[in-house]
DNA sequence: ACATTGATTACCT
DNA sequence: GGTAATCAATGTC
């Protein structure tokens, strides 16, 4: 969740990405520690936020101790309140692609986003951070606090009667398992491990490329 | 199905 | 110090 004076927006977790240390040929850590990557090897419960594909953030979470490189990727959040607040920052994100800056660009990105479900507006990697209105300057932080304006609470603490939708990890058809996305380069026994894990059933969940 | 986008890294001189 | 290849996607075609 993001609470500051942006408004209040909760998330539930639908899809993760778990990526290891220097071993882990897939991970950003296969290089070692670098600017880039430090946060990686720092303390976990912070972020580490990078940029793929020069346009998108990506949101992770620190999971290893410090010096020791692991972090989990949040693919997709299922938007439990503050759902204006991530639509006005998804359209902030719009703007700033190139493609969006023409102003036939910028309609149909508005539009494209007017018609976009409430459930799907963070249901992918690049979109988790758009719609929170995260980027790279993030990184580092501290994600543990309750005080932290970006932090994780458990599922049921804080909006189980917030919001019907909140605290339903259990509601469902369990979790599944299978292999990262866009990872072929790391090799075939790095690329197949059933790193990525996701909620059945939950229509946030990215990767047309995997099994549901 | 495809164009877009730019930081990051590795590998040269 | 400069350059080329790579990339944990997305939106538009």
């Amino acid at each position: 969740m993001r609470e500051d004076d942006t408004g209040l927006r909760v998330g539930r977790i639908v899809e993760v990405e778990a990526y290891g240390g220097p071993e882990d040929l897939a991970s950003h850590a296969r290089f070692g520690a670098t600017p880039r990557t430090a946060a990686m090897f720092g303390p976990a419960g912070h972020a580490y936020v990078y940029r793929v594909y020069g346009m998108h953030d990506c949101l992770n979470v620190v999971t290893g101790a410090t010096g020791v490189a692991s972090a989990v990727l949040i693919r997709a959040v299922v938007p439990v309140a503050g759902v204006e607040a991530m639509r006005r920052s998804r359209l902030v994100a719009a703007q700033r692609r190139r493609a969006a800056r023409t102003t036939d660009g910028l309609r149909r990105a508005a539009s494209s986003l007017a018609r976009t479900a409430d459930a799907r507006l963070a249901s992918g990697p690049g979109l988790v951070a758009a719609a929170f209105g995260i980027d790279r300057t993030w990184t580092g932080r501290d994600l543990c606090p309750s005080t932290a304006t970006l932090r994780l609470v458990a599922p049921d603490a804080d909006h189980a009667d917030a919001h019907p939708d909140a605290g339903a990890v259990r509601r469902n058809g369990g979790v599944l398992a299978g292999p990262r996305i866009g990872v072929a380069y790391a090799g075939t026994t790095w690329a197949a491990l059933p790193w990525r894990l996701w909620l059945v059933g939950e229509v946030a969940v990215s990767g047309v490329r995997g099994p549901r």
